[in-house]
DNA sequence: CCTACCGATCGGTAGG
DNA sequence: CCTACCGATCGGTAGG
């Protein structure tokens, strides 16, 4: 599903990937949406978890960012399969649950938002545009999927630490 | 198309934006893969000659990471449905074209890491994961038609500074 | 879980 | 540029 796309895998294709005939697979769910829909909220939870259960731990804007960011990868990096669903396909979700999905991220962002204007008010992070920021930051965590490789070196906690590093304190030396 | 997606796109659909049938289509281009193709590589190109010029004219891999981040966010705010298919469609192209365009991707991506490279050999930026780097940056300049709005108040200029400044100092204050 | 099949829609062609 | 149409494939259902 990830090479082909959600919407260029039929149920054929499914069906097949697990030995039964298409019309098989209606005893298990009862539409196609289904698989994406689940997958897709899901994983907006278990986000929406992580990010709670940070914020209630850690203190300090630098050390909540850092385990944001570590839970975040942690989760997409589970099931890459899923989370290219959560970041690429909700766009297929029909209108009323894109909608209300749209609503989860926009929920999600928030704390990391949240977390980017703590570090300014505590005065360990410089005076940013936050929207932007978050942004940002988010495409560097979520574009972790296209490139990560399960079966390589590089464990989830460690593409983590040096995303955080790079978003901390960026490239130059100064 | 930047709504359903290049797949989600029928002849009809497009044919019917432009007021005529689906069929007539077929005076225009050979194949639908045809608009894809040729989007695709044309945004590939520009990239490329763009950061071409940059390593030819200016000296030093700060000003070079500068305005190769410029150039790169106003060749893709330009067009936001043509860097729509070019960020995320191109995985529906044949295979054939599929493994040259994502050739041409690789040549770019290492004109990005020669940059920071050179930042490390003058000792301007630190000695982070080039590879790493290099993703985590275009992954930020990428994601900007996400959110991009061409009649906002962000100019391309003005959102291709402040990535320039995340990417090389970070959110942290030294 | 299967066979058999449905209406809808697709990309594309023939012929004018 | 159009009408008319094609074979293929889709998501999903009926009935067992």
């Amino acid at each position: 599903m990830r090479d082909k796309g959600y919407l260029n895998t039929s149920m054929r294709d499914i069906a097949s990937a697990v030995n039964i005939e298409a019309s098989s697979l209606y005893n298990h769910i009862k539409r196609k949406e289904d698989i994406l829909e689940q997958t897709c909220f899901q994983l907006a939870q278990k986000l929406d978890l992580g990010i709670k259960e940070v914020n209630d731990i850690y203190f300090g804007a630098a050390e909540k960012l850092r385990m944001a960011v570590n839970q975040h990868i942690r989760i997409i990096t589970e099931d890459l399969d899923a989370s290219h669903l959560f970041i690429h396909e909700w766009r297929h979700l029909s209108p009323e649950k894109k909608t209300e999905f749209i609503s989860l991220r926009d929920a999600y962002e928030k704390e990391f938002r949240a977390i980017i204007q703590l570090g300014f008010n505590e005065g360990v992070f410089k005076d940013v545009d936050e929207k932007f920021a978050t942004l940002t930051l988010l495409a560097s965590l979520n574009w972790v999927i296209e490139w990560y490789n399960p079966k390589g070196e590089m464990q989830p906690k460690e593409v983590a630490e040096k995303l955080t590093s790079f978003i901390l304190s960026g490239l130059q030396k100064n």
